[in-house]
DNA sequence: CATGAATGAGACTTCATTCAT
DNA sequence: CATGAATGAAGTCTCATTCAT
């Protein structure tokens, strides 16, 4: 049963133990997709990368470790692509939309790493706080900017993510389409102060969304504190 | 180890069998709160209630029957309550606020009720369905009485589930008090269209909420469908 | 859920108690033959005789009593539908036709209680011992009149019921028709020396069977010892 | 609690896995010999075989698995030696007879293994169908060479497995020697129209009995379908 | 590193049996 | 007698984790 995925690609010229590793890394993405962090099973996630259950203690200390790790990496992948999409742009309220709406681009395009984050982001806190501190930046510009009224704390940004999550759900599942993400954006730029007309024309303004690219990242990277957003 | 709460208090007067079901009810919201419904265990729940294992059975087919029957009370007792406080009011924007503010603070008075609602709102889908159907009416009313300019369907009510469940976590983590209820309320007035000064101003109008009864209804009550908002 | 059965009829004309005892004993007959004595469990039999749990240890011990009481009850009424069939027979191999081919049409008339006895012979060794004491005094009388080469004895007693039983679940289970006692039969009397011809006629003579008669016997009767066969 | 017997005997040479599998398959036989399939627990083949409950689960996937792989590997031990025994023999009634006196013989030198069989039987329909065909190719054979007048068919095989059966279990409770196995042959050939004096001297004709022979087979052979019968 | 058998705690569930009403 | 809630032992099975190879 072999789940081959980003990170076997990506270490498909490294050594054996970091191919085993991303193996594992791949099929704990599929098994947190499928059947949520709590129901998934060391065992189950093993099995799916083909190698024997006692493996995945050597290289992770446990589902919390793995977990950790997982989402770490899919979350500075998806910043490090959606940081490369917004490059030139420099208006806050096109720089939130284009985050947005290329994060759930390449959630989209990579189920599973979708639904990982979705299903585990109760379990791992540190998500949030990565995310958190990505999406500040751009929504501390728009203040800045004259273009947002609303202050920006805490509990208005744990405010988007969750419409960002709930919005990402929605698509997953098939009830929306791809208009979810500039639904979203519209609603939440709406929310946070910006002109009504504009905000409908910023989140539905064609762009150019990157596909899905799998050069994640390499183990352990340092972190990484760009002043930009992951959303 | 006894957990005593508001099941309990409610079937005090009755028969034994009664009591013991309310006992495991309660025992259930505190696990479920505490744990999550995933990694509550049956074991556990007939342990708080201080009865036997067993004894869960007689009263229970598993796990998901009995978190059924606690978020279907707990939903239908929010809602009674939440009905009664708004009886009054006929402005949508107003009835959306108090129900949303009247929902935190009944939550947040039962700290063990918001966290089981929280914490198995994905795995009760029918707490869902019937949370947008309270919803959906005020909603539709503030549309019909041109209050509100965005459209209503399925994916604005899931977000703004999401971003009131999710001020009801900040506010139950301790992380914001009881102005959470104005700040979401307000929040989606303005991304519904409703205008901004007057979002505030409803928003944070003085209104009086009700404390927590512990009146909760009978078992099988004939199901509620008043025209009304649950939040 | 309402089984009724012989036992309930015979004793609806007595007190409540024994009528109880009666719904019990159908009921029990009725899980036993359905789901076999290991299997069937006290609360099930109680089911299905519409009575509380508790109710049960009113009328029995445990399983195996009630197991001891329904078999031995049905062996005494088979015993005594069969002496009735054969009163007026005097040779022994057709005495022992007659018996296993009236035994069989009894149980193939009343299906749960032939499913009953095969799938509880194991655990009621007094039933056991009952039909072999009938069975030996008709198998002498042959022995005696010098139709039965064969000397009697435990063993091939044990043998002919073995027979006996693996027949009659062939046809309850629908493998054969009718015919399966009448073969049975044959076997038997060729293997006990009978000649071929004369055990064919006779196994095979038409012969009237009495139906399924409900009167079964009174409650602890004093033990039948008549010099006959209940096969 | 050790259980030490002819699989683990089989499997001293083998790996670690292989021996702990045999420990306990000859733990699920003295457990089915004792208690019987339906009463048999898998805590207890465990305890027995001296390992952790949960290592049972690592080789079988449940009781009725453990007792398939118990049974098909008695059978085919079974069948294997029987054959063997019989290479020589053409004569269909003393194949017969030499059948059934082996398989008697080999049940009786290992009666956890006899008892087994004998309770689990009807719990093992694949052994019925096993033993069915194995048996009738000698039958058939003994009416081609004119042996038997008997008819052969599914409804008087089973009638000879129930005597062959019967006769094992008072042979294994010790209510009969091994002149068990030499009076059921008798009967049987008797029965099937062979002549009594012959068949008595078939049945009692002094034999080489071979003893048991405990290499067993190796799991999974191809399965045998020799033109011979396994009694 | 990789293996995979072994472990044993613990989850779920059933059921014979008791006992207060 | 009848009730049926309550009990707790016992069974089934899963799973994170360890360890010898």
């Amino acid at each position: 049963m072999n789940i081959s995925g980003p990170f076997a690609l990506e270490a498909r010229n490294l050594g054996k133990s970091a191919r085993t590793r991303a193996r594992l890394m791949d099929a704990a993405v599929a098994v947190f997709a499928r059947d949520g962090f709590e129901a998934a099973s060391v065992n189950e996630i093993a099995r799916l990368a083909d190698v024997a259950n006692g493996t995945f203690y050597v290289h992770f200390k446990d589902k919390d470790a793995i977990a950790a790790d997982v989402t770490f990496r899919i979350a500075n992948d998806f910043a490090r692509q959606i940081d490369e999409a917004m490059s030139q742009i420099e208006d806050a309220a096109e720089r939130f939309s284009c985050a947005t709406r290329q994060f759930m681009e390449l959630a989209a395009a990579q189920p599973r790493w979708g639904w990982a984050l979705i299903r585990s982001a109760w379990y791992a806190p540190e998500l949030h706080r990565q995310m958190e501190s990505f999406m500040r930046a751009d929504l501390d510009r728009g203040v800045k900017q004259g273009l947002f009224t609303r202050t920006i704390d805490p509990f208005i940004i744990d405010t988007i993510l969750s419409m960002i999550f709930s919005a990402l759900a929605a698509r997953l599942r098939g009830d929306v389409g791809e208009e979810a993400a500039s639904r979203v954006s519209e609603l939440v730029l709406c929310m946070l102060g910006y002109p009504s007309a504009q905000a409908h024309a910023v989140a539905w303004s064609p762009i150019v969304l990157k596909g899905f690219n799998t050069q994640v990242l390499p183990r352990d990277p340092k972190p990484r504190r760009a002043a930009t957003s992951l959303v």
